[in-house]
DNA sequence: CTCAGTGTTCAGTG
DNA sequence: TCACTGAACACTGA
């Protein structure tokens, strides 16, 4: 699920039941790998009684501030979620850590394959993962100025400067494809080949899909119909769009789907 | 049974 | 040191 639409629909569902409340109490499960630099016993001292006071998110980074530090900080890897529910027999299969806050809600983050990431930060947007983190693009997109010239100095192709977090956080492979898509641009390109116009177009598209994306509150029924989106996965998935084949390569060790004759 | 997959990290290379 | 590439990681479901 987690792509910067999908981390910001659970950023606000988070939002929307715990501001404001008090963990009162805190349930986990043994897992060494989601459990990242911290026992699950700490993860929960640290939690338990503090008043969730705000919910961030940076990329596909999201983190709660407490009343005190540290914050909990939370990556969904390729299959995390958060859950909400009242009562424990609602409790999803493969959860690793459920808060039960004081008025009875709970939420728990669930991880199937085990990609996630369950962290203690001290000063959040200071140490890493965040600060590696490049900008944000719905919270900070730069000017097609500072996007142009950021793009031009890079050697790679621009699908791989897309998936990398340090230039845009919270680009995933199916953002990417449908950012190249709507840009009109071939994504094994090297960036150092882009032109002006199609920095513009790229710049547009990246603002727009996620945007998009967001404000359909990362539903993908809710997604423009006229998407490569709908075309590539599914069983409604045709392979084409608008009568013109798609193409599946592997580009910057990804499955990447893209039309070849609109993308040049 | 095999393998791809909405992601990140890290060792190896230039 | 930096930028980049590709394998490894873990596990389900097609």
């Amino acid at each position: 699920m987690p792509e910067l639409p999908e981390v910001e629909s659970a950023r606000r569902l988070a939002e929307r039941h715990l501001l404001e409340k008090t963990i009162e109490k805190v349930h986990t499960v043994p897992d060494a790998i989601v459990y990242q630099d911290v026992t699950p016993a700490r993860f929960a001292r640290a939690l338990t009684g503090r008043k969730v006071q705000a919910l961030c998110r940076k990329g596909k980074q999201l983190w709660m501030e407490l009343d005190r530090p540290p914050s909990p900080g939370f990556h969904f890897g390729m299959t995390g979620s958060f859950h909400v529910y009242t009562s424990p027999s609602d409790r999803p299969r493969f959860w690793k850590v459920e808060l039960l806050m004081d008025d009875g809600t709970r939420l728990c983050f669930r991880n199937v394959r085990r990609l996630g990431r369950l962290r203690l930060l001290h000063d959040p947007t200071a140490e890493p993962p965040v600060s590696r983190l490049g900008f944000d693009p719905l919270y900070e997109m730069p000017s097609v100025a500072a996007f142009s010239k950021a793009v031009r100095r890079r050697a790679t192709p621009i699908k791989a400067l897309l998936l990398n977090q340090s230039f845009a956080a919270g680009v995933g492979n199916w953002i990417a494809d449908e950012v190249l898509y709507q840009a009109r641009i071939d994504p094994r390109r090297s960036c150092t080949t882009l032109d002006s116009a199609e920095l513009r177009r790229l710049h547009s598209a990246l603002g727009r899909v996620i945007h998009t994306a967001v404000k359909a509150d990362a539903d993908k029924d809710r997604f423009p119909k006229t998407w490569l989106f709908h075309a590539r996965w599914g069983k409604s998935a045709t392979h084409t769009v608008r009568g013109e084949p798609i193409q599946f390569d592997t580009v910057a060790g990804r499955t990447t789907a893209w039309v070849p004759t609109r993308q040049t």
